[in-house]
DNA sequence: TTAAAATACTAGTAAATAAGTAGGATATTA
DNA sequence: TAATATCCTACTTATTTACTAGTATTTTAA
């Protein structure tokens, strides 16, 4: 059963990806992708790719080289669910109408009624996604 | 800004459309594919695949021939958010492995992390979808 | 009676997106 | 200085989305 039909893979392992990388926060020792793309199965390749919008947002910071990788610099009590949700999507809305840099105008009403919902929705789970936190997360591990 | 990526447009004409058809509830009138057509600008024959789903879940019975079309059988007031949304939605999961069906063992941990958040996530949608009727969005039109 | 107007069912298809692969450049350090 | 990292970008393949199309069946108004 599923309400936005099913979390991509892409997700999944992002998701995956940045609960490994906490681990970096304490030990403050960076952790390559080598090391993950052992432990998770996934192509060291690939995993540079879902890196990237993690270090963009410095939540994590780069050494490069040997002995390198990667580093959370930001503490993961401080890390919301909802800024990492944020972060593994990469589409602006949850309804295109909804996103502000959407000016072609809707062919419908003004006053959409789905888009209204889907706004709705939208807002619960930011307000749901803001409590919860990495460290939280961690945790229950 | 979004969760769980764009609403596709099939979501979205799927809501729009069961919205047209809760007129009929009270009017106790068919509605015809070919009227919402016209109303929403989608084609009667795609339409036609949108409104299965909620025939098979009996929410709506169909009258067949002339002057015929679609009456809602099933109150609004009776109708939640999350009963739509679940009929919406083709796929079985939030994440796939949180599917009963999905016997395929995880490549994971038995206890995986990603599934525990992306579970809670949805028990948390669940939950808020549950209570929102369709009628209460006929009132906001 | 019959033509028009509706649903019912199934197959096919073009475009977009997802999910990765691949290659090479650059940086750092043991 | 060789090994081990990240960095950057292009390409590719498979899947999904969003339809279109055709045909059959049913019903009823004229």
């Amino acid at each position: 059963m599923s309400f936005f039909g099913t979390i991509s893979s892409k997700k999944h392992n992002s998701l995956r990806l940045i609960i490994q990388l906490a681990q970096s926060y304490t030990d403050k020792k960076p952790v390559s992708l080598s090391e993950i793309s052992s432990e998770e199965g996934i192509s060291i390749k690939y995993l540079e790719q879902l890196i990237m919008p993690f270090k963009r947002a410095d939540i994590i910071k780069s050494q490069r080289g040997r002995s390198g990788g990667y580093i959370m610099i930001k503490d993961p009590k401080k890390i919301s669910l909802k800024e990492i949700i944020w972060l593994i999507n990469d589409s602006p809305s949850l309804a295109i109408c909804l996103d502000k840099d959407y000016d072609k105008s809707c062919n419908y009403d003004h006053n959409c009624i789905s888009k209204n919902i889907w706004g709705k929705i939208q807002k619960s789970m930011e307000g749901f996604l803001d409590k919860i936190y990495l460290s939280e997360i961690l945790e229950n591990k």
